[in-house]
DNA sequence: GGTAGTAGCCTAGCTCTCCTAGGCAAACGA
DNA sequence: TCGTTTGCCTAGGAGAGCTAGGCTACTACC
């Protein structure tokens, strides 16, 4: 019999695209065996099972944001740099919804450390040097920056903005010139 | 045989809290009935199917949570009712993170035109009102506003600030100081 | 170049979930 | 009192997750 030249990468490969066409809780393992001619039980030889196989999801996505963005951020500092980042973040978003849901999964802390998470956080920080703020508010704004982006493309994803209007792309550009303000002139305790 | 009594109120209700507990993915009929004792198929009496279910726990905590606002809202006005919301906001998501979770799946629209979805949005409009915005800006402030508030909730469900030891609850409060400032001072085009 | 080991697939089969079809009995309204 | 409706049942099919155990093709090494 003939081998399919099943991996791991490529069995995480074919999953992310297909969570990105179908939505990851329709990522199963028996729909990624049909793709691949392959009898199921088979797959569990490369992954341990179905979760870990959204995991994989997870990280394949994690590094590819990171990759993006820190293309994107190339050369870029201050507002330049926030938009590029904010603009990356959300094409991807838009271009991987599957992958981008994947992301959200609660990984488990060890998993988390050895992820792509971290040059996020690093590439998050590079940006607010940008504006000049100290310790513990960089840390605040960070996660209010991370907030405004997540909460932003996670509510267009499920329609939360379709009952006005309002093109969201306008909405996004004013939600980064705010955000770009608010950094600037931070409020004091 | 006696009858259990099982409505479609008690089935949401009970479906609500067992998503409560173990997430909403992981409520089934079959868990459901196994609670109720009585037979899976016998539910199907009372719901549609499996996402019919997951829709009505969506709706209800919509409805509850719109409850939980209107309360924390009366009588204040500026910052003041921008924290109430806020903190009412996150105090039901963590009281409720299944309940929260559902409220992210995506209605079809004639049934989230029906739900207190609408509520949501007069709530936060009247919110706006102390910050003297037009539109669009207000339109865009409500997105940005709304996004801030989910995806903060969102990430600190999944654990995406676990990874610095900055206490959550105060990067909450520097956001709403932050989310404050930036209404009262939201910059020109 | 023969052979041992392992990697990559298989079948069989279990459990669980979702859901439909069809039946029966309790509660209720006329 | 007697339908009619309501609320439950059993039976069963389809599909998903996963395990156990077996066979085959490739690889490495003597």
């Amino acid at each position: 019999m003939a081998r399919a030249g099943v991996t791991a990468e490529r069995l995480t490969l074919a999953a992310a695209d297909l969570a990105d066409e179908v939505g990851v809780e329709n990522v199963t393992v028996a729909a990624l065996a049909r793709h691949f001619g392959v009898k199921d039980a088979s797959l569990y030889f490369h992954i341990k099972n179905a979760h870990d196989l959204r995991v994989r999801i997870a990280l394949l996505a994690l590094a590819e944001l990171a990759d993006e963005v820190s293309d994107a951020l190339a050369g870029r500092a201050g507002k330049d740099a926030l938009v590029a980042f904010a603009n990356a973040y959300r094409d991807y978003a838009t271009r991987h919804p599957g992958r981008y849901a994947a992301m959200q999964i609660d990984l488990d802390p060890e998993t988390a450390a050895a992820s792509a998470g971290i040059r996020h956080s690093e590439m998050t920080r590079a940006i607010l040097r940008g504006y000049q703020l100290a310790e513990p508010d960089q840390t605040d704004a960070i996660r209010m920056m991370h907030s405004t982006f997540h909460g932003f493309v996670s509510l267009e994803r499920t329609g939360g903005f379709r009952h006005t209007p309002r093109p969201t792309d306008d909405s996004w550009a004013r939600t980064l010139d705010a955000l770009d303000a608010l950094l600037s002139n931070w409020p004091q305790r």
